[in-house]
DNA sequence: ATACTAATTGATAATAATTCTTGTTTAGCT
DNA sequence: AGCTAAACAAGAATTATTATCAATTAGTAT
């Protein structure tokens, strides 16, 4: 079964127009390995047991490569510098990916979103938050769609 | 208004067991001026404008004691490492705001969750995200109740 | 009003994640 | 086998954040 998903990994990344090399195989295979939501430091760490040269770059490379190709993506967003909510009124967020302005959506359906029972019964909800992600009315890129 | 706000906040400073000085009270009025979700080194440049001297230390550390007095918190979960996601199906998370963990949440009443009409028509959803921030099971602190 | 003391400040060094630079190697093609 | 653009490793640079520490100061007790 990785045999297959290595297969196709090769093929995406020769199919975009990028060189397959040993590096970037054992990225991925890391990545399949590695539990859930990786970090790059711990697909390093695990790449290094077998390939101690490979330089943390590469690995950096590899994941925005794998990013483009859609095999992995971006959780939450994290290299951008931290922000601060003033309003103390509960409420959500829409995000744009290009500039990155938050803009507050205040709708009351979006407050009663519950984590399911079963979930709930392991996990002591503080608060929760729904992030819209895509683009602004500045941003929008020229041909694209509003639906 | 804001006359009454910097009295809230000397207030609750000190009820906290807090000093009030001059710099602090610059941090809470550069955050009422400045727009919605300002980064520190946005606050830091508007304060430098009345308080040339004032360190990005200082200003760290106000915010820090502003989001412990709950007059801010902070949006997303930055100074984290990026994490990426393995699971191409369409989910949702809970983060652990202890050990950070993340973990997937299927439930399909959370993939329906929708931007209001009004706030779709001047912006390109790509997407939502709804996260569930709060203790795991490992990390659940001793007294707190589960509800 | 003055003095005391612990909290706070500013300057600076240290960390941590990520990106950039550069010289060397190599995958894929001819 | 040879060519070349892509990718590599090593390490410097950048950016956000935290830690250290001597000097200053807010709040309190004289
Ligand atoms: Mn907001
Ligand atoms: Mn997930
Ligand atoms: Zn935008
Ligand atoms: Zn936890």
């Amino acid at each position: 079964m990785v045999e297959r998903s290595v297969r196709n990994i090769t093929d995406r990344f020769r199919q975009s127009g990028r060189k397959v090399t040993p590096q970037r195989v054992a990225v991925f295979e890391a990545l399949c390995e590695g539990g859930g939501h990786p970090t790059v430091d711990q697909i390093y760490r695990e790449v290094r047991q077998r390939f101690p040269m490979i330089s943390l770059n590469t690995v950096y490379q590899t994941m925005e490569a794998l990013v483009d190709l859609k095999v992995v993506s971006p959780v939450g967003h994290s290299l951008e510098a931290a922000r601060y909510e003033t309003d103390p009124a509960p409420h959500h967020h829409t995000v744009c990916i290009a500039c990155k302005r938050i803009t507050d959506v205040f709708d009351a359906a979006l407050g009663r979103v519950k984590l399911p029972r079963a979930v709930k019964d392991r996990f002591q909800v503080v608060g929760h938050r729904v992030e819209f992600y895509g683009y602004c009315a500045d941003c929008r890129s020229p041909g694209a769609t509003n639906r």
